[in-house]
DNA sequence: TATTGTTATACTCTATAACTATA
DNA sequence: TATAGTTATAGAGTATAACAATA
């Protein structure tokens, strides 16, 4: 098989993989009353160093008014608080709540349960990390995340 | 990094590389009119060998009831014909079209420009198809695909 | 003027359930 | 009864644009 069917070949299957975990994840999700996108929201949002939303969209390549809306259920659901950044009023700090820092362990616990890769050596595992982190790196950086 | 550190970071990245991907060929096709599902609905569809709209749903992973409404915008679109099995008049075959073909070419095309995949030696690029491939085929494959 | 967050809106994707026509 | 395709509907994700408050 040539270059370009082999790209062709690992681009669709990656995307069969991320199709089929976020489908069982998905699931789990649902039990902790968490929709994926905000799961991973929660999973982005490091307790011992909260960050601004406009950040946390940075992180999840997505647009300020997708995080208005996640950050809307977390806090809902008492996970994550707003605050006022003191010293930009424009800015809002979002911080985990205690309740918060359990809910998001499981969320990690689950994106942990990759039964997926079960199929693969500790080896390959590794090898598989660090081809998948050349691509997301340095394949084409400027066009990761939103326009 | 432990085992299940290695396999978050995989899924991640993963998860990142194949939204940039969705991302850049979804402009790519909505110059040609389709948007990336119905883009992704045309490439498996093979012109020399017709097949059910059932068929289709279980190749893109994806409920009967999406099937219609894919092949309903590639009908519009004078890409793809239903044509009604002679042998068992409930099945319905889809059959791509002379234009179906132009189109269909370009959107391997667009598929095949992963420059997201040019940070990658041929030696890579294989290695990582091979775990790839491994990983979708071999870890879970009950998983792959809708309930 | 530029930036942060918000709101309103719209489009895409996808699943479920109910329906039909065939088998 | 069971299956193929359709229709209607709903939920989730995400982008755009306009807006208020702040810098």
């Amino acid at each position: 098989m040539d270059r370009v069917g082999l790209a062709v070949d690992v681009v669709r299957r990656m995307a069969h993989v991320t199709a089929a975990l976020r489908h069982r994840q998905g699931s789990a999700f649902a039990e902790l009353g968490l929709t994926p996108a905000a799961a991973r929201a929660l999973r982005e949002l490091d307790p011992d160093h909260p960050l601004p939303a406009r950040d946390l969209a940075g992180q999840l390549g997505c647009d300020r008014s997708n995080v208005t809306v996640l950050v809307d259920k977390l806090e809902q659901a008492g996970l994550v608080e707003r605050r006022t950044d003191p010293t930009d009023r424009r800015q809002k700090t979002l911080v985990v709540t205690g309740e918060g820092r359990v809910v998001r362990a499981r969320v990690i616990e689950v994106m942990s349960d990759s039964r997926l890769l079960s199929g693969l050596s500790d080896e390959e595992l590794s090898t598989l990390r660090d081809l998948v982190w050349k691509v997301s790196d340095g394949g084409c950086p400027e066009s990761l995340g939103p326009e």
